[in-house]
DNA sequence: ACAGAGTTGACAACCGTTCTCAACTAGCCT
DNA sequence: AGGCTAGTTGAGAACGGTTGTCAACTCTGT
């Protein structure tokens, strides 16, 4: 068993995803990615785009979160596991985290004899300047 | 201002999804729900399933939600608020009621001046049959 | 340099969902 | 009843995000 993954290549396009996704800090979606790779000169095809996410999301390297009509976006995984309170009207996100939330939710889930447990929290509101 | 809303007619199709919906306790897909129909007897356009579904939704008789990889899925709405406890491998549906957690949110979102606040929470995990 | 596994990208295929639009109803007015 | 009209339906096309296909390409070790 090696440090990595056998046969995993650090190929530009690789190169070229994890970078983009250094570059900002808020959820885009597989293909803003596509583009903005695009602009930037290093282009890269977009299905070369979604199995890198693929990959990364497998290696808990990126967090993958739903839109409500069901797109995928994509953000760099920050180190603690944390939750979203969203805008609805401008979409200004502020990270919050809750240990009791955590805590509950691994509770219910044991109470009715559910294991392996994780979950999904999103809050939306509407956020001070747009009130 | 009448009681319900005007130009809305209850047709046999739109009787039909409704009842379909009063069939079930889990959380189905529309397409599931226009075969469900189908074999039946009541045969009702995939595009009409989709219409009456979203009015439901928008009159917050269903709920809709979104699996794993996006499709939409929807069950008739119970009046109190509350969350799931779904396994990831059978599907099996555990309603779950957290006032802690409702509090919580209305709390987090507050210190951060936002207002109007709603929250999707849900939970996933292996249920005791499928460990 | 060579071999061979891993990777890429253009494009087609897929699949859930929404749109289109002509035919059809239900409800209302006379 | 008959007719008018806004609302509704359904078959199929269109759409948009995502995944599959496959020949050409590129690392990496030998």
């Amino acid at each position: 068993m090696t440090s990595t993954e056998p046969g995993l290549r650090p190929t530009k396009q690789r190169l070229a995803v994890a970078a983009a996704m250094s570059s900002f800090e808020d959820f885009r979606s597989a293909q803003d990615i596509h583009e903005l790779l695009a602009h930037r000169g290093d282009p890269v095809g977009l299905a070369t785009v979604y199995r890198t996410l693929q990959r990364m999301v497998d290696a808990g390297e990126v967090d993958l979160l739903r839109t409500e009509d069901g797109e995928a976006i994509y953000r760099r995984c920050s180190d603690t596991h944390h939750h979203h309170l969203v805008c609805r009207d401008c979409g200004a996100t502020v990270e919050v985290e809750g240990p009791a939330v955590e805590r509950w939710t691994r509770a219910i889930a044991g109470e009715h004899g559910y294991g392996d447990v994780s979950h999904t929290l999103e809050i939306f509101g509407t956020c001070p300047s747009c009130r």
